[in-house]
DNA sequence: TTTCATTCAAAAGTATGACTATTTGACCCG
DNA sequence: CGGGTCAAATAGTCATACTTTTGAATGAAA
């Protein structure tokens, strides 16, 4: 009832780092890992308060952001409830992210794969049509990295992805550069599943040139075409040795903020 | 300075209604506005707790709620500022409510014009071999209400509407699924500049129904046609009588939450 | 026993004030 | 003139108190 603004413990470490991130992470990881079950409602907002050292304030606005994502909702007297999966935006990075290796569950790496043959091999058309000489460049660009990138296969993803995310924007329509997201995620989940054989990689280079010079030449239809041999190839990959593969990306979803990191 | 927790009028009146979503929603018509241009800084957390009678931590729901649509970035020191349309989630239901008449800046009305006739007809293809039979059961009530509107245009389009979201649902793609929502504003925006004659409706009843009965046969390629059909009438409507037409839809995004509403 | 209205309490929603951390820009020193 | 330091401005965090909503328990009436 008096004032003792730190409960005690202000004689050392009264800092308060930026701590709201974290908690929206762990929050929103520990629902997308269905450890918070759908429909199911999660410790009220003073415990959550607890069970991480933070204020209410903090946990409030995390739940917000996780409910403008689609998450959760909020009701007073019932506490916050988790939504069901369809209500979750999908296209969101962050949920892509935190859901890790579950895309698979659900059948999401399919739908995403499905998405992609659908709207990549247009959004190529379109790109011959638009893309701006930059644009160009820029793939032109991503491309050298992917050629150079050797055996780091890593950075030929990164560059690969960079690659993809020129071409949609470069189709200059705004929807589809908004999936972006979800071709960032399958690439990088794709990583880990992928035949890191090296022609295996000089094919993807093969058919990814072929594309830009599509572009170059502003040929809609070879655009097409090139995009349709691309995500073959992403296909053939994955049917060839993504089944037998066991889920070897744990370590992706970064580590867990677990409650109470602020113990002393 | 000193307590005075209501401003004087802590007499009556002293009720707080929720008033979160209209914050939000006022901040962020201003900003689909253009009220608030791209880039621009908005008036200080405390400045915007004056200007619509709330409390800070109203306002900073808002603004988290709003950061996390992409429309603005929070930065000490600095303040809020308006991100880049390119930032904007829009996908996001209300991002497009918000925009109103407005989605036919920047060209968007013409992506996700482009989009459908990408998407929808593979959609198509995907229900006439996934949908269950109450899906279709669902298709096919939403065209019988399209049926039975008679001259209420607006009903007629809420069931078109379904149709199209009860379609992407069948597709059983989760990704095609997040769509709905462009459809929505797509189809809702249109009806301010549609063609109000009844031959009209008619052919559009017809082609609905062939995509309905492609489906029962389990069609894909039937399905598909007539999804493009179906696209291929809105194009023509829009373009028929679209261009002429100046925009007549000012009165959809609702009325303005004017600051200090809550005065008495 | 069933059904309806009343009351109660639990949870989110709002308000307020104080303090902290971060960053920008200006000022000062070399 | 350049670079480093300091101070002010603003979002971020904390703590507490209060209000509104709403489900459930309670009790009365049919």
């Amino acid at each position: 009832m008096t004032k003792e603004p730190r409960g005690g413990k202000t004689d050392l470490q009264v800092r308060r780092p930026r701590v709201q991130k974290n908690v929206t992470a762990a929050i929103g990881l520990d629902i997308c890992s269905d450890r918070y079950a759908v429909g199911s409602v999660l410790p009220r907002e003073s415990d959550l308060c607890e069970m991480y050292g933070v204020s209410r304030t903090v946990v409030r606005e995390s739940l917000k952001i996780l409910s403008t994502k689609g998450l959760v909702h909020s009701r007073p007297r019932v506490g916050t409830v988790v939504c069901e999966k369809t209500d979750w935006n999908l296209l969101d990075p962050q949920i892509l992210e935190w859901m890790g290796p579950r895309i698979h569950d659900l059948d999401l790496f399919g739908c995403i794969l499905e998405t992609r043959r659908t709207v990549e091999p247009v959004a190529a058309a379109f790109a011959a049509e638009r893309a701006t000489v930059q644009e160009i460049a820029d793939l032109d660009g991503a491309w050298r990295r992917m050629r150079d990138a050797g055996t780091d296969i890593e950075a030929f993803t990164r560059a690969d992805v960079q690659f993809h995310e020129i071409l949609l924007k470069a189709s200059h329509n705004q929807v589809f550069r908004q999936l972006s997201s979800i071709i960032h995620a399958a690439l990088i989940y794709a990583l880990y599943r992928s035949n890191e054989a090296v022609e295996d990689r000089e094919e993807a280079l093969l058919v990814h040139r072929e594309l830009v010079e599509a572009l170059r030449l502003r040929d809609a239809e070879a655009a097409r075409a090139a995009s349709h041999r691309t995500l073959d190839l992403a296909v053939r990959d994955l049917a060839l040795n993504g089944a037998s593969r066991g889920l070897a990306a744990s370590s992706v979803g970064a580590e867990r903020f677990s409650p109470s990191f602020r113990g002393s």
